[in-house]
DNA sequence: ACCGCACCCTGAGCGC
DNA sequence: TGCGCTCAGGGTGCGG
């Protein structure tokens, strides 16, 4: 699921119902690679803690803990991260969707893709980690310690300006899209809003990173700041699987000018938008608008 | 240093 | 109905 917008739209909504409150008991899937920091490990260091502060470090997510520690979560792509007293569909596999009764829809139930779950002292909601195809990461950090890759982020997304990215872009040979989602170079940017930016930049997603001009990049730039806050602002993109923390879909999807319109006519020329594999993801551009 | 590729995992949707 | 295929918003690690 989630890029930047999502990642922030689920802090803002999921702050409310962790800050401040102390973790009673750390339920979890057996151990995967999901769990970076082992299950059993997990539960000893966060038992006990309360969450003073949680803060978004491009498309992760820290909460710091009483005794300074960190829980580090990153999405992935099917993460969700919502309390327990919330409903939606998008919690739900198909299947589940079509055997169960409305009424059983009505309340979540923790199912075999929920990998972490948190109880608090308090009566009020769980938090849970949910996500089907396990490419999230669950990292307990100790006092006083980063991560190796939150050190290699680069400048967030939301107000990278024109002129540092053009010159991350100099003697590059990948293309801009690949560019723009090097989360070393520029953190947060994702498959739907490196189209959506380069659309709004008129600039096709598979130029050489070195033949895009000064001039280019401010409207790269201009474009990014322009799709991540009007996501964040919409509540983000829920294509297939995000949900915000509260069970609301975002509205983004609805506002989308190249990502997954294959075929369809460009909202500005009308020309048919492309599909183009680059760096082994897809790419969205219109041939007209964008050059 | 940089680039392309394989890989991690599960599910949905499609054609046959 | 079921099989086999492709596709999917993420990132890492490897070899060239």
């Amino acid at each position: 699921m989630p890029e930047l917008p999502e990642v922030e739209v689920t802090r803002r909504r999921i702050e409310p119902v962790l800050v401040g409150r102390r973790i009673e008991a750390v339920e979890t899937t057996p151990p995967s690679y999901f769990f970076v920091t082992p299950p059993t490990t997990l539960r000893r260091r966060l038992r006990g803690q309360s969450v003073s502060k949680l803060e978004r470090l491009g498309k992760y997510l820290l909460a710091t803990l009483s005794d300074g520690s960190g829980l580090l979560l990153h999405l992935g792509m099917t993460g969700q991260l919502f309390s327990d007293n919330v409903v939606s569909p998008r919690l739900l596999s198909a299947t589940a969707r079509a055997s169960l009764s409305p009424e059983a829809q009505a309340s979540f139930e923790i199912d075999a893709h929920t990998h972490l779950v948190l109880r608090f002292e308090d009566a009020g909601p769980a938090v849970l980690f949910r996500d089907v195809r396990k490419f999230g990461k669950v990292i307990w950090l100790p006092p006083g310690e980063t991560h190796p890759r939150l050190a290699r982020l680069g400048a967030d997304a939301l107000t990278v300006a024109g002129d540092p990215l053009f010159q991350a872009t100099r003697r590059r040979k990948v293309a801009i899209k690949s560019l723009l989602l090097d989360q070393s170079v520029l953190a947060g940017v994702g498959n739907i809003y490196a189209d959506e930016a380069l659309y709004w930049a008129g600039v096709r997603p598979g130029r050489r990173s070195a033949r895009v001009t000064r001039a280019e990049c401010m409207r790269i730039a201009d474009g990014l700041r322009r799709v991540l806050e009007r996501s964040i602002e919409t509540g983000g993109s829920s294509i297939s699987d995000y949900v915000a923390p509260d069970g609301q879909d975002g509205g983004y999807q609805d506002e989308r000018r190249v990502y997954a319109r294959t075929g369809q006519p460009c909202k500005a020329c009308g020309a048919p938008i492309r599909r183009k594999v680059i760096g082994q993801r897809s790419a969205h551009y219109c041939p007209r608008c964008q050059v």
